[in-house]
RNA sequence: GGGCCGUUAGCUCAGUUGGCAGAGCAGCUGACUCUUAAUCAGCGGGUCCGGGGUUCGAGUCCCCGACGGCCCA
């Protein structure tokens, strides 16, 4: 192998010119601080492997390999079986990364990892010849393809015992370490691809993701839903309370803005005829990041013709029984250390009882704000002088209320104010058919009783364009041609969001958002120096 | 936006009162034909996040900054 290494170095020295990093020709990046120094003893090594390699005829990076099974599927079908039976099932073929090696002189075992799991490896010097050597060669991280016949270990382990052996790519960086895995947050957020290949809790959380959604097809596709899709880029970004991301269509000349929520386009699909839709797909709202909050998250938006909030209460309660059983066996979850029994029907908790219990005051939609602010800062709850009423029931709500919700709770008759889109209750025109779902003390649903009448969701936008005059940045826009749908007849309907990664986090017991999101926002990881200021 | 905490080898982490920067895993060399956190013997590996300051001397103390985590708004 000595000579190999000095063939190496010149090729080596080639392909890392760490200095000449650069990004679109401007300042040089800063090299992160965990990243390994220019020259690193394990990168280098591994070069002058794949140099050596190569010096002997074999291709460190191959190319299509003819699998004929994987690893979970040769631990379930053999995982109980007995030795003829071993013997008698014949060759196979496998590829994945190496994960394990223990070399003994002249043999050898190793763990592959696909995405189905881990199969152990066996090797023999007089039974590998030649390519034995190629086999301990392999570094940890390595694609591989081997062939071998299945065997069981003195230990009792399915094995390989492997007959021939193939490089399928070269691993040219040093993975975490087998025991403790990558632990540090900010370097598994960032290099989810290392988390993925070192924690398997990462990858469970992703594919159980992948699953929820889709039970949630199934169970929407079994009622007539029909999944659509609406714009992403939006000229009058509608459907909910918040600030949006803008950007800009060139050929156009237009700002646009990235959607804040759906709804207005599912409700015109509504009024085209579509008496059942959804969509599950990004919403953008520019606000901070937090354990609870991504700037891009998942929602699930759908429409229901000829049905009310009252409707969609039982639906949601019969999807998450569903979801619960699917993913997880059971109508009761743990979540972080607590019990979530979703078993129906759930509380249905009026939003100024709810507020009244928590103030120890009786509190109504006519309740004068100075008499709020009172109740407010007994119990050190701050609100701001000059508020309106509709700001101090939020934050009344989100600092008393919130918090005490941990069983899956509907919290409905909301005030009207905070609904401009939602039909007014029939005995109270001061509420209306709203409800909000909080489970875990959080929020993950939130539906009404659509407003089809398209004078009274006039007078609404109006109201709303007032107050975005006073500087409420969150209040909703006017949309003349949402309008104008609306006159054309809208059939009476129900319409909710569910917020998917908080369901996921919910069914995974994860406390942070960030852990079901695959790329979670953060800022760059290198600074531009471009922009000083 | 505010408060607290963190950043040391590829990874996980120690680091005393301010006095030569450490361990385990990973890596390298050698031994080893059923191991599995393999074992045994030996070896190499550091921009202590960055910048400034105090000091004879700073991983450690002070100031500024970057990034992250948690809590609050």
């Amino acid at each position: 192998m000595g000579q190999a290494h000095g063939a190496s170095s010149a090729g080596f020295a080639g392909a890392m010119r760490w200095g000449e990093v650069r990004k679109g020709g401007g300042a040089p990046l800063r090299r992160r601080m965990s990243d390994p120094k220019p020259g690193n003893e394990l990168i280098r090594r591994r070069h002058e492997m794949m140099a050596s390699l190569r010096a002997r005829g074999v291709d460190p990076f191959g190319t299509r390999y003819p699998v004929t099974h994987w690893a979970g599927q040769l631990a379930a079908r053999l995982g109980s079986a007995g030795e003829d039976e071993l013997k008698g099932f014949g060759p196979v073929a496998v590829a994945g990364r190496v994960v394990a090696m223990r070399r003994h002189g002249r043999t050898c075992f190793a763990h592959l990892m696909d995405y189905t799991g881990r199969i152990q490896l066996y090797a023999r010097a007089d039974q590998l010849g030649a390519e034995y050597e190629h086999f301990t060669d392999c570094d940890i991280g390595d694609y591989v393809g081997v062939t071998g016949d299945m065997f069981r270990t003195r230990t009792d382990e399915l094995t390989i015992a492997v007959k021939g052996f193939t490089f399928l790519g070269k691993s040219l960086r040093p993975l975490p370490e087998k025991w403790h895995g990558l632990k540090d947050v900010e370097a598994r957020y960032r290099r989810r691809y290392v988390d993925l290949i070192v924690n398997p809790g990462t990858r469970e959380i992703f594919v159980l993701r992948s699953r929820l959604i889709k039970a949630i097809r199934e169970f929407l596709d079994a009622r007539g839903f029909l999944e659509v899709e609406t714009p992403m880029m939006q000229p009058i970004p509608g459907g909910a309370a918040a600030r949006p991301f803008v950007t800009h269509h060139n050929a156009l000349g237009i700002d646009l803005y990235l959607r804040i929520a759906p709804e207005l386009y599912l409700k015109r699909l509504v009024v085209g005829g579509y008496d059942r839709v959804y969509e599950i797909n990004r919403n953008f709202r520019n606000e901070g990041v937090s354990t609870r909050h991504n700037p891009e998250f998942t929602m699930l938006e759908f429409y229901q013709a000829y049905a009310d909030h009252g409707d969609l209460m039982e639906l949601t309660e019969a999807l998450l029984i569903h979801l619960a059983q699917t993913l997880r066996g059971a109508t009761r979850v743990t979540y972080q250390k607590q019990e979530l029994d979703f078993t129906p029907p759930w509380p249905r908790l009026p939003f100024f009882e709810a507020l009244s219990r928590a103030l120890g005051a009786d509190v109504s939609p006519d309740t004068p704000v100075e008499r709020l602010r009172q109740l407010g800062a007994a119990r050190a709850v701050l609100i701001p002088a000059k508020s309106e009423c509709s700001r101090a029931w939020k934050e009344l709500f989100e600092s008393l209320v919130e918090p005490t919700l941990v069983q899956p709770t509907f919290v409905i008759d909301f005030p009207l104010e905070l609904s401009p889109l939602s039909k007014k209750k029939r005995d109270d025109p001061r509420l209306c058919d709203r409800f909000e779902l909080f489970i875990a003390r959080s929020e993950i649903a939130n539906a009404y009783t659509e407003l089809n009448d398209p004078i009274e969701q006039r007078e609404r936008f109006i109201q709303q364009a007032a107050l975005r005059e006073r500087g409420d940045e969150e209040a909703h826009r006017f949309d003349e041609d949402f309008i104008r749908a609306l006159e054309y007849g809208m059939p009476p309907a129900a319409g909710e969001g569910i917020g998917i990664d908080r369901l996921v986090m919910l069914f995974t017991d994860q406390p942070s958002i960030r852990e079901v999101i695959l790329f979670p926002h953060l800022r760059p990881e290198t600074g531009t120096q471009q922009e000083d200021e």
